[in-house]
DNA sequence: GCCAACGTTGGC
DNA sequence: GCCAACGTTGGC
């Protein structure tokens, strides 16, 4: 039997990927291809199920802030990019029979009815201890508490 | 297994 | 563009 429905933050950089881009591609989902750090790989490995909640993080923007509600659209599998020698998320390291790096596919839910940005979460003392909120966050797929996600939503309006 | 050097992230 | 924080690499 699934465990509970979890709730993870996934950050992108607007100018590569945006979440009206994600919105935009087919069937509104994507591989959420080019993650290259081990405790972000045992997340989407390890702990992600189809169904769960991702807050749509842009990082490297201005403002940096949630941007959009997606889920978890697929069960992990490994990055193809990682066996592909032109691509630049190519592991030479890694072996098709025991690979290095795993990925979910995300799929858009909701369009936030506002911005939400990464001030506004600072500035909000129920999310002090929100793993973004911390000194030096810098995963790229990170957990979300329930009680974190319910507020952030409600602050997106939703 | 230590740790210095180096690379990356990401807010500012 | 700067730089603090942090992860990875590799010599020893």
């Amino acid at each position: 039997m699934p465990s509970a429905k979890r709730y993870w933050l996934v950050k992108s950089e607007p100018d590569v990927y945006s979440f009206d881009h994600l919105w935009s591609d087919k069937g509104r989902r994507t591989l959420w291809d080019g993650v290259r750090n081990y405790q972000a790989r045992n997340t989407m490995r390890d702990d992600m199920q189809v169904g769960d909640g991702v807050l749509f993080y842009h990082s490297n923007a201005k403002p940096p802030g949630v941007a959009g509600i997606a889920e978890v659209a697929s069960k992990s599998y490994p990055d193809p990019t990682q066996f592909d020698p032109a691509h630049k998320y190519f592991d030479e390291k890694s072996k098709v029979e025991d690979p290095r790096w795993w990925l979910v596919d995300i799929r858009a839910k909701k369009k936030v009815k506002r911005f939400v940005s990464l001030d506004e979460l600072k500035a909000n003392p129920k999310l002090s201890e929100m793993a973004l909120c911390q000194r030096g966050s810098r995963l790229s797929v990170q957990p979300v508490r329930p009680s974190e996600w319910r507020i952030v939503l409600a602050m997106c309006g939703l």
